[in-house]
DNA sequence: TCTGGGGTCCTAGGACCC
DNA sequence: TCTGGGGTCCTAGGACCC
């Protein structure tokens, strides 16, 4: 019978700095920014050591760093995490029969045929331990969406299974936040709705669904209520739909002049990773958080083009449509490329 | 306590066309 | 003195994930 199973890294950015800097085993370590807990940053990945502090992904690095005085913190390296993902990805693609998906740098989902999901999940633990001294926590699940939530129930170190069988015993009076691509906002306006269980969302009309959240979303929820979805683990590899770079800024920018270079500088790494890609741009956004909080997006479509000038000149008019009086603390800037399917010539 | 940076996908609404 | 309906493209924004 076939299988989903979804293979999560246990800690991944944490453990692989303990891995080349073993004396930090058994410490609070917290990896974020630059490492700087007074800069303006937040915690990619906090080690479990730390986690028992309440300090997790997501949080303010300063606010870690206040938690816990004595942490170990240091700055994000991705081409390290970049090259560990990588080795543990082929080692996924080893197994025999297995059909990988990747997620991220520390997940995947692998489709296999078997008997015994369980006895695969841990033959997959110990060749990926042995390979890269990185443990991993694997779900077991007869659709993409089970698989992926059972993995949570494995951590760390474990596997687990969720299926049809057990989907309302485990997660029916769990709150809908529990389902992933369920956050903060889709949850309160399901409540709204008066649907605060996993169960309830199953067992919610479809009228109400769509009406609250279009045709499509609506009925996908309903669909994610009861773990459905999808059983096949697609291993087409990702077309990129465009590149972006983003920078907060340690003081906001103020100075005219000194925005135009700094979004034009952002731009120039934009282009150079689509250069890599070796695709035209035939869109371009430009992001500005003024201080504080108010975030406006300038989108604007282009004729394809790969020329560098001509794209900058585009954008140049994207960047005169930033307030001229107002302070920007973040600036971020994208180019969309080409699907595939409309690349002219091939 | 103060909120990063890299992405993906979906929806609403206006312009325009037939 | 009343103005349909379908389609596409574009901009802007929302939400989510790792």
């Amino acid at each position: 019978m076939h299988w989903v199973l979804h293979v999560d890294l246990d800690q991944f950015i944490a453990a692989v700095e303990v891995l080349r800097r073993p004396e930090l085993a058994g410490l609070p370590v917290i990896v974020g920014g630059r490492g700087d807990p007074s800069a303006r940053a937040v915690v990619s990945t906090a080690s479990y050591e730390a986690r028992a502090f309440g300090v997790g992904s997501g949080m303010p690095l300063r606010v870690a760093a206040r938690r816990i005085p004595d942490a170990v913190i240091l700055p994000v390296d991705a081409p390290v995490y970049r090259a560990a993902s990588a080795e543990v990805m082929a080692e996924l693609r080893a197994q025999p029969g297995a059909v990988v998906q990747v997620l991220g740098w520390d997940e995947a989902f692998v489709g296999v045929d078997t008997g015994d999901p369980e006895a695969v999940a841990r033959r997959i633990q110990e060749s990926v331990l042995a390979r890269t001294r990185l443990h991993c926590s694997v779900g077991i699940g007869d659709t993409l969406v089970r698989a992926k939530i059972a993995t949570g129930f494995g951590k760390p170190r474990g596997v687990f299974r969720l299926t049809a069988q057990n989907w309302d015993e485990v997660m029916g009076a769990r709150p809908v936040v529990d389902l992933w691509g369920v956050g903060a906002k889709v949850s309160k306006r399901l409540l709204a709705l008066g649907i605060r269980t996993v169960a309830e969302l199953a067992g919610a009309p479809e009228a109400a669904l769509t009406a609250e959240f279009g045709p499509r979303m609506g009925l996908w929820y309903r669909e994610l209520g009861r773990g459905g979805g999808s059983a096949v683990v697609d291993d087409t590899p990702r077309v990129p739909r465009g590149h972006g770079r983003e920078t907060t800024y340690p003081s906001d920018l103020v100075d005219r002049a000194e925005i135009e270079q700094a979004a034009l500088t952002l731009l120039e790494q934009v282009l150079a990773d689509v250069a890599e890609d070796g695709r035209g741009v035939v869109g371009l956004g430009l992001k500005v958080r003024y201080a504080p909080f108010t975030t406006k997006t300038f989108t604007k479509r282009i004729p394809e083009s790969s020329d560098r000038d001509v794209v900058i000149e585009r954008a140049r008019e994207l960047i005169a449509r930033i307030a001229p009086d107002r302070p920007v603390r973040l600036l971020g800037i994208r180019a969309e490329m080409p699907l595939p399917d409309e690349a002219p010539g091939d």
